[in-house]
DNA sequence: CGTCTTTGACCCGCGC
DNA sequence: GCGCGGGTCAAAGACG
């Protein structure tokens, strides 16, 4: 890791040192776009792209979802699909686990139309711990069947996976952790948190593939609503900014990706909650975008993009 | 003192 | 209806 990067990380609040060795978050093997090739022209800067209006296209463009980086996948879900078990990442399914190459380092794979921010809002209202005044909580009924109705409203979900020894990778953003859960057949907790700055609702999830260890798998949810905290924004905004200009696809790829992802333009989410663009193109038009490995994709694909009800 | 993490309790959805 | 698992809350403690 270069001393640029390091410096970046030795940027987070939260880190101890400990955490800021053997960072490797670069894209898995992501390379260029075969179709029209890597452009770094088309790269719009960090900052811009992260509240722009970039589309997805270019998103895929800029992160190298290429034919030659089968490791590195999007998918889209509808509103209404069930969540996307991070299990199926490459937590616990063989088959739709992202094989570690030994360069590879990070993949993201999901993008979910989702509500799981209602659904807090929801139980916070639900839980009603004291229904004085003889209310029990009164809305509390009302509010459920209207809560049902929005339910589905979920925040756009993006995940991906990075192989780092850390687990919660500096992003430039600020988040409190607020929670922390075992998973179910994996013996690494998986960590919840929140973006700190005020009314930004974008939260995260961190959790570590327990059949490969190294890999950290990142869940965003929802869109930042404000730029980078200013600390960090000479850091990581620059750094990714210039590293996405360098005409060198990897080395593109071997900053921050997930900063990238989690920034997303609404446009972009829209279409992704739709379930257009990429992962419909890849759909119709595999062979379009020549993946060499397509036998991985067809393994992980079916179970990342397609598992959409009808 | 403000900010952040930890952690047990709680709520909710879902499958049986 | 019940139990399980995921997600969140919030009090308490740690830390700078």
């Amino acid at each position: 890791m270069s001393d640029e990067q390091r410096g970046l990380y030795y940027h987070n609040p939260f880190h101890d040192d400990d955490h800021d060795r053997d960072i490797k978050p670069s894209l898995i093997g992501s390379s260029t776009y075969t179709e029209q090739g890597f452009d770094p022209s088309s790269y719009m800067s960090f900052t811009e792209t992260l509240h722009g209006s970039m589309d997805y296209n270019s998103l895929a463009k800029a992160f190298g979802l290429s034919p030659s980086s089968s490791e590195v996948f999007t998918s889209t879900e509808s509103s209404t699909q069930k969540p996307m078990e991070l299990g199926d990442l490459g937590g616990g399914n063989n088959s739709t686990e992202t094989p570690a190459t030994p360069n590879s380092s990070l993949s993201f794979s999901s993008s979910e139309a989702g509500g799981e921010d209602d659904r807090g809002k929801t139980k916070k209202e639900g839980q009603c711990k004291e229904p004085e005044d003889g209310g029990e909580c009164s809305d509390k009924k009302a509010n459920k069947a209207k809560k049902k109705a929005e339910k589905r409203q979920r925040e756009p979900r993006f995940a991906f996976m990075t192989k780092s020894e850390v687990d919660h990778l500096e992003d430039g953003y600020r988040w409190r952790k607020y929670g922390q859960k075992a998973v179910k057949n994996s013996p690494y907790p998986r960590s919840y948190y929140r973006c700190t700055t005020q009314k930004c609702t974008v939260k995260k999830r961190v959790e570590r593939s327990f059949q490969d260890p190294s890999t950290v798998i990142t869940t965003y949810e929802g869109q930042h609503n404000h730029p980078l905290p200013t600390s960090l924004r000479g850091s990581a905004a620059t750094m990714f900014s210039h590293s996405m200009l360098t005409p060198t696809p990897m080395a593109a790829a071997t900053t921050f990706p997930q900063e990238f992802l989690l920034q997303m333009p609404p446009g972009v989410s829209n279409q992704v909650g739709a379930g257009s663009m990429f992962p419909q193109n890849i759909a119709q038009n595999p062979h379009q975008y020549q993946v060499p490995d397509y036998g991985l994709l067809q393994d992980m694909f079916p179970s990342m993009f397609f598992r959409q009800e009808p």
